[in-house]
RNA sequence: CGGGGCGUAGCACAGCCCGGUAGUGCGCUCGGUUUGGGACCGAGAGGUCGGAUGUUCGAAUCAUCUCGCCCCGACCA
């Protein structure tokens, strides 16, 4: 095995593949098409459950658990939603194994099929809107504002770690309201609460916008996304807000009687972000030696590592260290001290940056005459000595720093990758090099599907922050109004 | 589902074409020397070569079948 891992310049999807396995975030499982995510990187999960929870919580949601499996008869109820799902679904026919009369092993009990199969869900709208049926009768039951974390199954052809596997955790908000107007500021609350997370927390500028028909959730009214721009130029969809208008309601008959005592459907949305938010951290932010994290969101923000000889040299730095340690730690920042023997101090420096650890500090013999430390930074791979004097003042700080500088990094790769194309040679041209193509596009899902099929770029979004701008599509040459985000995406 | 690749020690791979004692690097164990950017020397341990069947005196190697994973495409968060 060597050491270094492939640049991205050489191979990108390989960088992706190692660097995933390497820092200990996750490994393919036996299962195909499924992953094992590690302790590393499920810390990193963790951290951000618990952002998001918090900002669920604090925007009034509460958590709450449905069946994994889905009756077929259910997931039918909403027509579209069927249909869209239907190409990806597991499902369960039969409740038992028993030893095999032939020979060794189990089969399939054939007397043990089920009645009506389950389909493992994909999505949980038809098992939680067959339940809210019971739970809203009144106005005063609404609006009900519920969110599950869980797994769910999409049975994809092709799967990539992280971004597309067919097991994957995610967290469901599925909420009803009384009116449309409230669902829809609820569908745009929560996509602002995903963006001000990508942005404040992963450090990753996205673009709010909402999907074309083409693109939009099966059963959706709307769909509004998130979308963030890798290194190599491709688009990735970070998360999505759907206004589902009546059609859950009107499908599983959820009906309540409104301030006038008229029975009215109630107006749902629902909203998601994945273990994929995994694959975009990774791709934003890390080089070709491995992890960047942002400081908000790494499991060890601050990793000591003890430069040392002898046994009494450890002895006499560990002394030093620790109400270093003690002091970094009281500012609620997470610090480890490595004097892990088994390791030398040069193996640690490469082990911690390939994890992304934003910051590491190094303590030696010489630093302990000096009453210095050195304080290397992961963003920027630089390194400074410095007085011992204020140094967890001085880490709290930094992290911010780092916090916001992988941000604007990001931003400043974000821009200098987004082109305002005009015409049908350049769109295609720039398409090939990667990046945010900004093209006027004359609304039609013929034309859409024209480009999708000539270029493999997609319409990410139609920007909520976009200027009215007459102009001529780049395909067809009709009317347009205003410039879309197209990309080849993940 | 189509095309390609791979399956040999914990990991990465060579050996296969042209059948004949199962190898290399990393990791692991023990001992020693080292230690401010992935240390070095020495000695060890570790394998039903993915599985089944066949050909053969003899199969990791040839043939047939089969299972699994990865990559590329169509589908998709």
């Amino acid at each position: 095995m060597s050491k270094g891992l492939t640049k991205r310049s050489e191979n990108y999807s390989e960088w992706y593949n190692e660097l995933v396995e390497r820092a200990d975030l996750a490994q393919h499982s036996a299962v195909k098409g499924c992953m094992v995510i590690k302790p590393y990187g499920f810390a990193i999960w963790e951290k951000m459950q618990r952002a998001l929870d918090d900002m669920f919580k604090a925007t009034g949601h509460q958590n709450a658990y449905f069946p994994l499996f889905v009756p077929k008869s259910f997931l039918e109820k909403e027509e579209e939603h069927a249909e869209g799902f239907a190409k990806e679904c597991a499902v369960v026919t039969h409740y038992r194994l028993k030893t095999n009369p032939d020979g060794k092993g189990l089969i399939v009990d054939p007397d043990a099929k089920l009645t009506e199969e389950l389909i493992i869900r994909p999505t949980s709208e038809a098992v939680i809107w067959n339940t809210y049926k019971g739970w809203i009768q009144s106005w005063r039951d609404l609006p009900l504002l519920i969110n599950q974390w869980c797994n769910i199954v999409r049975w994809e052809m092709r799967t990539r770690i992280f971004l597309r596997t067919a097991e994957f955790l995610w967290q469901e908000g599925h909420t009803a309201h009384a009116t449309e107007a409230e669902a829809i500021e609820e569908t745009e609350k929560m996509l602002g609460v995903y963006a001000t997370f990508a942005e404040e927390w992963m450090s990753l500028p996205v673009i709010q916008g909402v999907k074309t028909p083409s693109e939009r959730f099966a059963g959706a009214i709307d769909t509004y996304c998130i979308e963030a721009l890798m290194q190599d130029g491709k688009a990735l969809q970070s998360g999505t807000s759907h206004f589902l208008g009546q059609n859950f309601a009107k499908a599983f008959d959820v009906k309540f009687t409104n301030k006038e005592g008229q029975l009215e459907y109630a107006w749902a949305t629902s909203w998601g972000v994945s273990t994929r938010l995994m694959g975009a951290l990774i791709m934003a932010h890390s080089d070709d030696n491995g992890l960047v994290l942002p400081p908000k969101l790494a499991p060890i923000q601050v990793v000591i590592v003890p430069i040392y000889k002898t046994p009494e040299d450890l002895a006499k730095i560990s002394e030093a260290v620790n109400p270093i340690f003690e002091e970094i730690k009281s500012k609620g920042i997470s610090v480890k001290y490595d004097d892990d023997d088994k390791q030398r101090s040069g193996w640690k420096f490469a082990e911690y940056e390939l994890k992304g650890v934003p910051v590491r500090l190094g303590l030696g013999s010489r630093d302990l005459e000096n009453g210095t430390i050195e304080v290397a930074r992961r963003d920027t791979l630089t390194k400074e000595s410095r007085s011992v004097e204020g140094i967890a003042e001085h880490i709290s700080d930094l992290l911010e720093e780092i916090q916001t500088n992988i941000y604007d990094k990001a931003l400043k790769f974000r821009e200098e990758n987004t082109f305002n194309v005009d015409t049908w040679d350049d769109f295609k041209a720039q398409i090939e090099k990667g990046g945010f193509v900004m093209a006027h596009w004359d609304g039609t899902a013929e034309t859409e599907e024209a480009i999708k099929n000539e270029t493999k770029a997609t319409i990410r979004c139609i920007p909520f922050n976009s200027i009215e701008q007459a102009g001529t599509c780049v395909y067809s040459g009709k009317e347009s109004a205003k410039r879309v985000v197209f990309a080849k995406a993940y």
